[in-house]
DNA sequence: TAGTGGTCTAGACCACCTC
DNA sequence: AGGTGGTCTAGACCACTAC
């Protein structure tokens, strides 16, 4: 019976309703399809479960935007070739700061000591106002002087390019999938209980082979298909 | 309430209970903890949806492995070379049969007419004891006659060597990541809620490039760490 | 047939948010 | 203060599994 209510209510909330709209009252709805008020939330239950829906405590029920819940037809899937990320669509600068960097990115970059300084980007790639892909690039400040002064933004492969006159290759990727935390999920705008693709990678100076980036991005594990091929 | 009692039960599992153990029936925890059985499942709920437990209607929930549901130290993972997948761990040949291939199949085998037939494997690679991968390969029959009969379990590459004299290269893979059905997960023991890393993949014959298998795998998300370095 | 998990009902009280 | 979702109780019946 909660399955059948959870469907009629996921047909009502596509048909009728858009991100952000709240929902009847689990009173309201529970007296609506003559069940108990139990019954009803394991309903919501379910569509909470599948990104539909969202509680807020003391508030209501609100709709999430259904339009990327569910990106069924696969030809509505971005599919991305592992050697051009990094260096494709259209993209925005959340953060741009020198820290200290952690062990996971020293162990990439293969810096000697605790401590060094790494220049830490942030950012956010959309295809059509969708965000698709979000990643965080460490590189050297050793290697990149004032780099936070010289990108503000676009493609990071060219200001490289254009200010150090380096060209990275992909030495290596490592993939793996988990769910998203809240920060992610956020900015992915995907239900928090959906998968999410995380690729790490190095890239390095085709010259010497010597790290110059590592980028850990995450993806829509729904709405991006990676694609592998020879070289 | 629930949530004391799910870590109370979380700490009693991962000190006294092994993957595969049965926990004592709803109605005896709850009367052990003095709360009702609605509460008592919804602390059980919890620990389902953490993947520490599972549940089978009419027997009882069991515990699933605690070491790979919580790899939080990286060391645990496994890592599985793209180039070597297909090729390693010991397997469990669960599906041989042959049938005709639906449209994902024909289009990858390059297969020209509808309802062509294919060899269809599906195999479960383990790694002590532990499933790690779930695959299902598509060969074409005209090229692998009598392959259900030729091949019973172990390596399925050695086998098309032996009896074939065929060494596949792989062409190209495409990873997505979703959440797993209930067989999948039940097969790779895993919780319904994880997410599973799902690679397509193509292996040609080397000599002239032509489609020899069509494989997709599914993989424990939070286990298995993919790998790709250049050729 | 007995025991297990799965579902539904009925009612109560609490915590949170808004007005 | 009144409405919302969150939790707990009590009891019933069903569906599945094992013996």
């Amino acid at each position: 019976m909660y399955l059948r209510i959870a469907r009629t209510l996921e047909g009502e909330i596509r048909d009728q309703h858009n991100a952000g709209d709240w929902l009847p009252s689990e009173h309201a709805l529970a007296d609506r399809f003559g069940v108990n008020r139990h019954t009803l939330r394991r309903a919501v239950d379910e569509l909470v479960a599948a990104g539909v829906l969202q509680r807020r405590h003391g508030r209501g029920t609100m709709v999430i935007d259904p339009t990327i819940t569910y990106p069924i037809s696969s030809s509505t899937r971005f599919t991305a070739n592992l050697t051009d990320l990094g260096r494709q669509h259209t993209s925005d600068l959340l953060v741009s700061e020198t820290i200290s960097a952690n062990d996971d990115v020293r162990a990439a970059l293969g810096l000697p000591r605790r401590g060094m300084k790494v220049v830490h980007l942030m950012i956010l790639r959309s295809v059509d106002e969708t965000p698709v892909i979000l990643a965080d690039s460490y590189l050297p400040i050793a290697r990149f002087a004032n780099l936070v002064e010289h990108y503000r933004g676009g493609s990071l492969h060219s200001a490289l390019k254009q200010h150090y006159g380096v060209s990275p290759r992909r030495s290596w990727s490592r993939i793996t999938s988990e769910l998203p935390d809240d920060g992610d999920a956020s900015l992915l705008r995907m239900a928090r209980n959906r998968p999410l693709l995380r690729v790490r990678s190095l890239n390095v100076d085709p010259d010497d082979d010597g790290p110059v980036e590592y980028v850990c991005s995450r993806f829509r594990g729904d709405a991006v298909q990676l694609e592998i091929t020879p070289s």
